[in-house]
DNA sequence: CGCAGCCTTGACCATTATCAACGCTGGTGG
DNA sequence: CCACCAGCGTTGATAATGGTCAAGGCTGCG
């Protein structure tokens, strides 16, 4: 399992996540379901880390030894074509989980978006833990059930839906997702440069800026500054990401 | 969670299920990791149906009351957008599982490709079981990781491939998928129709087709019948699928 | 044998990629 | 404090991959 995001049942959780990175484990937002004596015991394994943007928290075909909680900041989750092609697979924003893997190799690579601190806990005592801890393995369960949606709507995405329609999908699911800011409705926060959302979105830099000119235009949004945006028709702009384009035309 | 694939590791397993349609729940390849008196349990709670190619097993929207086991044939598992566009999100085989879903309705369709057999369980009565069973929910969790990991490379596939790397992608991805013939080398069994390789590689019919022919061209492939063909070059036809295209030439 | 459905092939078109130039912006050092 | 520079973003012109439209062929079944 590559990455498992919060669940949006979880979002109360979520902001606890992101406003306590001094507490170690006790971010980690499946402690919710956890005992105090567990939470105890993650703690202890838990190390605190910061890396800065850029960094690379997880490289494809690395050993997988640890699994991650984000405490704070933006992480992309991808994967690389040898000719350098790169496709991201996921945002993940404080709260969210990473790093279970079937085999002993991570698959995938994850780097921070921006400075991004994690708790990081040994993938053996993790194990041991779940083994222990039916109730956490039923948490990621639950989780990994919801990723797992996530990813096939991701994938009519990529399959099937035209550049406008992907960004609008894009610029209403991103809000839900991280917990930085303070939901102030149709205020966006774009941590990532216009080549992550690119590549997330199967595209190319130029054509994510066209669209988002064209939005623009269309008045279904503004561009606030280069990393936020207000989203001024969310109807519409709902109606673009799903497909529906032209019935309120 | 929409749908889990046998783990490759259960192979064996995979193999057993096919042959062993008679006896229903004992055919749900997580059986492995159940008791016996789980799995009387789990033999007691399942209706055995055949459903014939086209029809519907699940769909999108409905209440989600059961869970199914695939005991022979291919299903489809798909989502559309209003206007009719189609992405198949996966194919699944004897021995898969799908209908777990996080909340009460299913969130995508399933239909049979060819004439198919599965046992279907309630919904409330597995998670009872679920929530017994530790072993259980281990095991769905293991296969959760190992869908999730899948669901990334769909998704490099589909954002980052061309149309000749997806078609290969596919080709060589299909035959560990599917229990039902035995692994002849080079021997690929396509139950599904070419509009369904087109919704599942994010293609048309006119290019899967204009892309089959290509490769058969190049010598890679050898088309035998619509629905079966030899796979010649299994190293020129990884080399592409993995976007190394030209390192061979 | 004939028909319906699926597949293939061809001609043309459109969306998006590619290539290129320019502008903005934020950080650094003079 | 200002000027410069590097990196990122925007915009434009052109190209290419794959989509659309159309016609015809195969195949399997009644």
């Amino acid at each position: 399992m590559l990455a498992l995001r919060s669940l949006p049942a979880g979002c109360a959780a979520r902001r606890e996540a992101s406003e306590c990175t001094a507490c170690g484990a006790r971010a980690f937002a499946v402690c919710r379901t956890l005992d105090a004596p567990d939470l105890d015991r993650l703690d202890a394994l838990a190390d605190r880390l910061t890396v800065p943007a850029g960094a690379s928290l997880i490289r494809d075909g690395d050993p997988a030894r640890h699994v991650f909680s984000i405490t704070s900041g933006c992480v992309r989750v991808l994967k690389l074509l040898p000719d350098g092609r790169r496709q991201i697979t996921g945002f993940l924003f404080a709260g969210d989980f990473m790093g279970l893997s079937s085999g002993d190799a991570y698959v995938f690579a994850a780097e921070a978006v921006e400075p991004v601190s994690v708790c990081r806990f040994p993938r053996t005592a993790f194990r041991e833990m779940m083994r222990e801890s039916p109730a956490l393995e039923h948490a990621l369960l639950e989780r990994a059930t919801h990723e797992l949606a996530a990813a096939q709507n991701q994938m009519i995405l990529l399959g099937r839906k035209t550049a406008q329609e992907r960004l609008a999908s894009f610029l209403l699911d991103l809000p839900d997702r991280d917990p930085a800011r303070p939901p102030v409705p149709g205020h966006v926060r774009l941590p990532m440069t216009r080549s992550e959302i690119a590549d997330y979105l199967g595209l190319t830099i130029e054509t994510v800026s066209r669209v988002l000119t064209k939005l623009k235009t269309q008045g279904l949004i503004r561009l606030v500054s280069m990393h936020e945006l207000l989203i001024l028709d969310p109807e519409r702009l709902r109606a673009l990401a799903d497909g529906m384009g032209d019935r309120l035309d």
